[in-house]
DNA sequence: GTCTATAAGGAGATAGAC
DNA sequence: GTCTATCTCCTTATAGAC
């Protein structure tokens, strides 16, 4: 493993237990066993690093949600996708990159930390790798769930990514939540209790009166097409 | 106002703007107007000033939740309390303390990011004052969703404090998510919204059989519905 | 109670030898 | 590419005059 693998590998490690902000440089050299001016040499910078951590990551997972969303979306046409595809398309790559290695959940607990740790550089970079992607699953959302207005349409998938932020980054804050009497650590099953919510969630009658409210986007489909109250 | 009380609104507003281990003291004290040994002179360290911030807030939120959790608990007895009440008892009293005042939403994302800010003290902090609220709150859901398994019961209520918080957090994350299109800052509205997605979605059909795990209380529903099994 | 001054150390970043 | 040494700035915390 040559020396910036090294640094990326401490580095996400680190930020995943520690936060971005509260991560030194100094820590992810020691844990990296390479010299303190490695970084700036092959990163310019803390920025720099933190971006090139994401990089390796972010792409991947983002390009596996939008096969799985073109996936279901193929195989629904010319019917909207069901909630709890569009769901799963969303959710279940950010699981699965932790499954498949020893490391476990560092990468998990990285993500959940990048959608929970507000303001500043960290955001500006998770909003401009994500950015195209939300425009794409909020586009089938608003067929798929046409009678809610473009507002509460938001704040629900919102609410999504921060049921599942906040399972990625503190699984164990569930069991805190519980006493202890709860197991931890199955992502199977978190996706699962995850997938039931969230669609559920999405489903729930429209709060809003869908009149003025919706939104014209550009380049998107017109809003609010059927006013169907359903459950 | 007195000097610790202009230190507590100002380290208030910073903890809520750049978060706790971000603010540092001196930024307090120069909001505060003060003196730099002040805060080491009232509050002995960092840590007891975040401790005193909470102290100042948590109590009385917290008091009001289980205010409106024993009155719903009350009309509906003896059937079980409804979900939608269960939520909102919890939900609401984090909102109501922002709209009273001019500052606005300052409290709200402190208490946001009491509860994304993982880790450490704060986290310590936030559990010791809340683990008899959760108690109460399981009990009661308990009862009203006898047909979870306490793992999927405890999950889901997680999902509702993470969803709760984030937007508490940083109501503005909903606008960049929607590039702008969306309005944001309305409580009653965004109470609305939560209060509808996490009810419908607290009531989805259960994910896990429920066999050993579940633990026996009177008085509820039948379960399991119509349910489609979905991994 | 409040101030000035300062201690003691950690942060990110860089220059220059090898 | 990698190292040592160092710069500059900022952090928490304290000592002691007023």
């Amino acid at each position: 493993m040559d020396t910036p693998e090294k640094i990326l590998e401490a580095a996400e490690q680190l930020f995943a237990d520690k936060g971005f902000g509260a991560t030194s440089l100094r820590s992810v050299v020691a844990a990296a066993g390479v010299n303190v001016a490695a970084i700036h040499y092959h990163f310019g910078s803390k920025e720099g690093l933190i971006r090139a951590v994401f990089a390796r990551r972010l792409g991947p997972i983002n390009a596996a949600r939008i096969e799985l969303l073109d996936k279901y979306s193929a195989a629904a046409a010319p019917q909207p996708v069901p909630v709890e595809e569009i769901v799963e398309a969303f959710i279940r790559p950010a699981f699965a990159i932790t499954s498949r290695e020893a490391k476990q959940s560092v990468l998990a607990r990285m993500f959940g930390r990048l959608h929970t740790e507000a303001g500043g550089t960290v955001h500006a970079i998770l909003l401009e790798e994500i950015r195209e992607l939300l425009v794409r699953f909020h586009t089938v959302l608003r067929q798929t769930l046409p009678e809610l207005s473009e507002t509460e349409r938001v704040y629900r998938f919102s609410f999504v990514i921060s049921a599942m932020a906040a399972v990625l980054m503190a699984p164990e804050r569930i069991a805190m939540l519980s006493q202890g009497r709860v197991p931890v650590g199955n992502p199977e099953a978190t996706i699962s209790y995850l997938l039931r919510f969230c669609s559920a969630g999405l489903r729930a009658p429209a709060s809003d009166r869908v009149s003025s409210d919706s939104v014209q986007v550009a380049g998107g489909e017109p809003a609010n097409a059927g006013e169907s109250t359903r459950a």
